[in-house]
DNA sequence: TACAATTTTCAGAAATTTCTGAAAGTTAAG
DNA sequence: CTTAACTTTCAGAAATTTCTGAAAATTGTA
């Protein structure tokens, strides 16, 4: 599989960012590859075209499923496992994003509620303590706005995303009318 | 200067999720050290609790100050340079956020548009190229979204977060009363 | 069952990133 | 100007991550 300087570029640049979006230079090329080639592709093809070995394909194949960012398909009368981008750019960014969420904030709520179990035993470690109280919160509201997110449908996420300045407008509107049975801030220390 | 239980687990985890979030192990516990610890430190203290070389102390610093994470200080009658988190959580959490958008999203939006130029010269290009405008429309809008959300004051930005499966209704509010001046969805394929 | 096609694994090699510490640089004070 | 206190730099060392390729495992077919 030859791919245009267009091609080339865009996935190489992927590869570069990849480390920034949590996943190695090769695993970000496959992904870009797969991504503008709306053809499925086999394991062979991408060694080829990247120019990397075949147990490394194996080994980026393995994490995109585990990102659920690739689908499996087989060509009829070929053994070969052939792989698309898993549904639409819209998809892909979803996931990415829910993947994210997971891998860089789930971690770290365990750990901060953990820590909030253990009284702190003398002025230093009750001054650290709030401390981690005020970023748990923060992160424990950012997860569940990332959720929130997350469930809206395309077409709802495309109204919010383009509010822009509008979005003031529509905070204000909600706490003027805010008869709707939403809770008042509460945990605010 | 001596880390107590807590903190020492608190410094320790920023240290392994410092590379998801974009920094390396030692600058992420040195940021995590100056969020909960409320006293300037130097880097000598630095380097003592988080038993790291001074060099890679003054690195870290460096970067961190490049995030516009940290504030120097001085003390009268020292010569020695303090640092400080700069500012509250909300603070910090905004600046993280500032910056992975800009590291994150900025670079590929510049690459995409540049791709985005020259004309496709034949159908496998052409289908490309359109995957392609479809990722740049898709992370053009993310980041119009990000900056949105980031000149949101901290009161707006919590009320935004907390409105949870209030956001749907909010929403649709809007839809039925379009009458303010909000433009229609236009820059779809 | 046997076999050929294909994928996966994983030990070690290669590449990359991070860290150290000594030397060079900077700065304030006398 | 000189000195001492402090910070930065950076070459090479150490640690970590990624990659290769040959061997092992798996799978479909006959």
């Amino acid at each position: 599989m030859k791919l245009s300087n267009q091609a080339q570029a865009f996935v190489l640049h992927f590869g570069e960012m990849g480390s920034r979006w949590g996943f190695n230079r090769t695993v970000g090329q496959m992904f870009a590859l797969m991504t503008i080639h709306n053809e499925p592709v086999n394991a062979d093809q991408l060694a080829e075209a990247l120019k990397i070995s075949r147990g490394n394909v194996s080994m980026g194949l393995k994490e995109l499923q585990a990102w659920r960012l690739i689908e499996l398909h087989h060509q009829p009368g070929d053994r070969k496992d052939y792989f698309t981008a898993a549904g639409s750019i819209w998809d892909l960014a979803r996931t990415v994003f829910e993947e994210r969420r997971k891998r860089e904030l789930d971690p770290t709520l365990t750990l901060l509620r953990q820590l909030l179990l253990t009284e702190p035993r003398d002025e230093q470690e009750s001054v650290a303590q709030e401390k981690i109280q005020e970023v748990y919160s923060l992160l424990e509201m950012l997860d569940q706005f990332a959720n929130t997110l997350s469930k809206l449908d395309e077409k709802d996420l495309l109204k919010l995303m383009k509010l822009g300045s509008g979005l003031n407008k529509l905070l204000d509107l909600k706490s003027k009318a805010s008869g709707s049975g939403a809770k008042k801030n509460s945990t605010r220390k």
